[in-house]
DNA sequence: GACACAGTGTGAATATGTTCACAAGCGAGA
DNA sequence: TCTCGCTTGTGAACATATTCACACTGTGTC
């Protein structure tokens, strides 16, 4: 039952689409709407909920309901996984402003700064904390997720930080790899390799 | 002469890694020191370089100058091309405030808002404009790239102004895929896949 | 020289991801 | 009940990406 990377976002991406496009009143749903909505093909759609245990009828398509269950199963695995950000800074302020109620399976509990000019508030919801406070607000929240917004330099010391607390994966803003110990789960955005790929691809495929 | 996006992706890396950390001021490089750096294999490496017809020496490694004279010939191809952002937001008005100096071959030139209150101002050396100056600001400054960051409703309609101006490629940040012609080349940013998916497998391979 | 060494360049093997193509299921209508 | 038209489920083919493994190369040493 190991379900590859690229099937969990697309199945992350088809619960939040059906529940985002009022698909949620419909009470079912064909593999060939889910694709045009999250722009794949119906093979790839059955493909996935066929890997999710997810069954539909050939006749009616999938239960709307049945594929929220089965995918909350998956993604949401019994309870809502907590996150913490470290870098309270333009970029993840806008983070947390946006955060709040976009994801069923994880929240952002807490917030970390160097600069004690950006701490003590409670940023939409977010309470905020001294970096030096990390480890116990882990380890108390029990969170197992953490975001970095710090400069490049700070990035991997944070990195080491959270993980000696406990954290086992990390979203990674910063222009870095992260060098993480093996069981810790890694993601790497970013920005500019993003648009460099992009003007590459743009000028060459017109 | 055709190389996948996620050697795009690497070399985009390599180069800026070679650049921030300093490694710009020693001569040669050899392939697992820059696998260290990038976090990958040696042999990924010597691929990448290989499919980049960037040649290196049995004995002292890759050239550095040699290296990014390369990149760069694959990358920036000439020019610097200029991109567009819509939605001059909290995520907006971090992106263009980090995105200055970052990249030697994309730069942000223009960014557009439907609100009044939004533009007219320049923000780190962007001008602003209203929403309805797409089109011929795009032409006007032969901008090839947009940045999306406006609310998700808006999304596909800035998406098609921006390709009717002669966009050729979109990375996205609202929370739905853009549809797009064939030739428009488009990139999806999406922070709750990210964070879903690191979710599920930090549980999983710990 | 000739040998050892530490690296590159790359065909071949492997792993991962996507699409094809079609049997089988189901409901509607005759 | 039979058949038609649409769908799902899935083995197999295909495509893409990574890693292995090793011949080859330039340099230093004796
Ligand atoms: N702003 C963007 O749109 C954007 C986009 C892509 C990547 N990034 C990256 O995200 C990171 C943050 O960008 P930003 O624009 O928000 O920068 P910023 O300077 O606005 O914010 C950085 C924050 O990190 C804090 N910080 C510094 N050192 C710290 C430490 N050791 N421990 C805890 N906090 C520390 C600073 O006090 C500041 O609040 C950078 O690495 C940047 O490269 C930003
Ligand atoms: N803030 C984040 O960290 C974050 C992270 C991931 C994704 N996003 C996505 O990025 C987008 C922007 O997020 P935000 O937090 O900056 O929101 P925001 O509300 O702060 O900014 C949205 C901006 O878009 C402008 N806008 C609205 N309709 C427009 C239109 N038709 N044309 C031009 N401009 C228009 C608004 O005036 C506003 O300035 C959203 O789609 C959000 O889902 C944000």
């Amino acid at each position: 039952m190991a379900i590859s990377k690229k099937t969990i976002e697309r199945l992350s991406l088809y619960r939040r689409l059906i529940h985002d496009l009022h698909y949620s009143n419909r009470s079912t749903i064909f593999s060939h709407e889910l694709a045009a909505m999250a722009h794949c093909t119906p093979a790839q759609v059955r493909r996935d909920l066929m890997t999710a245990d997810i069954k539909g009828s050939s006749s009616t398509g999938y239960d709307v309901a049945t594929l929220t269950t089965g995918i909350n199963a998956i993604l949401l695995h019994g309870h809502i996984q907590k996150a913490a950000l470290a870098g309270i800074g333009n970029l993840g302020r806008a983070i947390l402003s946006y955060f709040p109620q976009r994801s069923p399976t994880v929240e952002i509990t807490a917030a970390f700064d160097s600069d004690p000019s950006k701490i003590g508030r409670i940023i939409h919801g977010c309470r905020t904390y001294p970096i030096d406070d990390l480890a116990s607000v882990v380890k108390d929240h029990a969170i197992t997720i953490g975001i970095i917004t710090t400069p490049r330099e700070a990035a991997q010391a944070i990195a080491d930080k959270m993980i000696a607390a406990g954290i086992r994966g990390i979203l990674n803003f910063a222009p870095i790899p992260i060098r993480v110990s093996t069981g810790v789960e890694t993601e790497h955005l970013d920005l500019t390799m993003s648009l460099e790929k992009l003007a590459y691809f743009s000028r060459r495929n017109s």
